[in-house]
DNA sequence: GTCTATAATCAGATAGAC
DNA sequence: GTCTATCTGATTATAGAC
């Protein structure tokens, strides 16, 4: 009996894990590529192929929608910060954290954070899944920011905080999407230009 | 009859050019508080104390009401930019004009520029106004800005079109936010951090 | 769980009296 | 030009059959 039951919910799952992820997909992509505003649950329900009140039988609001997709890239970048080697110097690894995101935005893959008021910032503010992330993601990288300085290899004069900040921010750099459009760099020299501009500055040296 | 029919028309275009500045300066606020997609044509006639509708006597679409306050703040800054000593070093100009630039900002005068997909990017598109004022603040930013990297004050590795995006960019940096939403710093401090980090980078010199 | 059809709401824009 | 009242369309969300 269970050896026949077991597998046939479990294929059920693993279906709807399936239908779940192509969701999270369509709405990472029109958030990374639009915004939370500016996407319509409309706009996801035809991009997955499925209607839209199928949606809300999977999650609740538009908030969720986009949370649930935030939560994920969230968890991606746990993971690759998890992965990179801690006997490393920390300033290599706070450049890999930033290459890695540039990468990612570079993709069409980073939804667009909140950056202003938002329904979707309260909706974030009370997920512990999403705040459970942050905590940790900073966490990690305020120690490597605080090695760094304390290496001599970060600047001192900035507040530990004020860099956080920074790294941050670029998952929503704007030029990033500018020196995309004139088309006239690559991949590759976009991500040179922008972790030179984070690390060295814009000034010579 | 002239002498007392020009007073009278030249009042009334000084009530109507006072109720406008009105206008723009609540568009102004609500932009930079909150964005243009959050911003409602409500709000801006509830705030100016006047009726929506008298609102559409002065401007035909939300796009064109957000745009007039854009393209005030875009002469105020080729106003500043043209009051700069064209005698001076220009990477000092450069910095003065990113040091006013977060004052605007600190102060909750910088309306957001549309920064992805959106009705108002296009209405500024085919905006002679802002494109004129755009267009000069481009020139004289990026004249400054190859003559510190000839003098060898600015990276010569980076591509000057790159060195003035990253000015732009400082308009919507969320740095200052997130910076100035903590409390612990005040304002002239955050404008000292984020100028350093610009101009010097994060890493140690 | 998926669909079609529809409710409910909200925001941009307008009509028409004054 | 300003107002009140209204229209229109878009969008989030749900009802109910299958």
């Amino acid at each position: 009996m269970s050896s026949t039951d077991t597998p046939k919910t479990s294929f059920k799952q693993r279906m709807l894990q399936v239908r779940e992820d192509a969701i999270i997909h369509a709405v990472n992509r029109l958030l990374a590529e639009k915004g939370f505003e500016a996407m319509t649950v409309d706009e996801v329900a035809a991009q997955v192929g499925i209607a839209k009140a199928s949606l809300y039988k999977h999650f609740s609001s538009k908030e969720d929608l986009a949370a649930a997709a935030i939560v994920r890239g969230m968890r991606r970048a746990q993971n690759f910060i998890g992965g990179l080697p801690s006997e490393a110097p920390p300033l290599e690894n706070l450049r890999a954290v930033v290459r890695w995101l540039l990468e990612v935005k570079l993709a069409g893959d980073m939804p667009i954070l909140p950056s202003q008021s938002s329904s979707l910032r309260a909706t974030l503010m009370v997920n512990s899944d999403y705040m459970d992330s942050l905590m940790a993601i900073s966490d990690r990288l305020e120690k490597w920011i605080e090695a760094a300085q304390t290496r001599g290899e970060l600047s001192q004069r900035l507040p530990t905080i004020a860099i956080l900040f920074t790294l941050f921010a670029c998952a929503s750099d704007p030029v990033v999407e500018f020196l995309q459009m004139g088309g006239r760099f690559t991949d590759e020299q976009i991500t040179d230009i922008v972790l030179a501009t984070y690390f060295e500055g814009i000034n010579a040296r």
